[in-house]
DNA sequence: CTCAGTGTTCAGTG
DNA sequence: TCACTGAACACTGA
């Protein structure tokens, strides 16, 4: 489930595994979606020999520096993710479409079942599309309270579209915005001109909350409090919240979205 | 068998 | 140009 706090997590997992590390073999999946710029052979090529210098992430999207300057730019799509084995007899999971060798006999992979997911060498992933297009992330910097308001006043679509615009806040997706709009107590449909001062605020302090919370908890769902809306909204199986008031599915921003309907005004 | 889905991008519209 | 909407992308599992 990638969303910020999942592909920060990866990141924080990539950089223990691999910053300094000299990649010793390297196998690229033969998958001309996954490698749309760059032949697979050729990223290998690139990868063997070069150290791992850093660990960077902006939004959903994630890149490790090489010690030649380049960058291997992951994203993970809807099904992606990624593996440390620290084992050399660990198991692998099936759809892997990157694996990473280190001298110390570990291996870093990156998996992908359904296929809509990228891998890049990039020359500078920040100066460039995508994430050189992205917003800001809200666990990098500060949003203050005048900039978001500047940002959302000119808006006229639904505010559940904006959260989820990443050319605004960088990291937010489906769960995440309807988490946010859920505790801030506001309605997914209503159009981002019409909110308050008040109600820009508690969007503010909430989706740092929960942000934060998610990320300080390695992004593992067993351990969000129990109150969210994310326990109940999975699989469309809960009919009610933690209070027991009635969730609605509805479709807002072209995603299904779900809301109580009860807690906003 | 049909359809929704954690994300991004692009075409079409106003 | 821009803001916005909806479809497409691939594949799995309900």
């Amino acid at each position: 489930m990638p969303e910020l706090p999942e592909v920060e997590t990866w990141r924080r997992l990539a950089h223990r595994a691999s910053v300094g590390k000299k990649i010793t073999i390297v196998y690229a999946d033969q998958d001309e979606i996954i490698y749309d710029r760059n032949q697979p052979a050729e990223v290998a090529k690139h990868l063997k020999g070069k150290t791992i210098t850093g660990t960077e992430r902006r939004g959903k999207h994630f890149w490790l520096t090489l010690s030649d300057g380049y960058d291997l730019y992951i994203h993970f799509g809807m099904t992606g993710s990624l593996w440390w084995l620290e084992k050399p007899e660990s198991e692998e999971p099936s759809h892997v479409k990157l694996r990473l060798h280190f001298a110390d006999g570990t291996r870093l992979i990156y998996r992908n079942m359904r296929r809509i997911g990228k891998v890049r060498l990039l020359e500078d992933a920040r100066a460039n599309p995508p994430v050189s297009k992205l917003g800001p992330d809200p666990i990098e910097e500060t949003l203050s309270l005048a900039w978001m308001k500047e940002k959302l006043s000119t808006r006229k679509a639904p505010i559940k579209a904006v959260l989820l615009d990443q050319a605004v806040f960088a990291g937010v997706g489906n769960w995440i915005a309807d988490e946010i709009l859920y505790q801030a107590r506001i309605a997914p449909q209503k159009r981002c001109v019409e909110l308050s001062t008040d109600e820009i605020k508690t969007l503010r302090t909430c989706m740092m909350k929960i942000l934060r919370k998610a990320v300080n908890v390695d992004a593992d769902a067993s351990r969000f409090p129990k109150n969210w809306l994310f326990h109940y909204r999975w699989g469309k199986k809960a009919e009610t919240d933690a209070q027991g008031d009635r969730i609605q599915f509805d479709q807002v921003g072209g995603r299904t979205t779900a809301w109580v309907p009860s807690r906003v005004t």
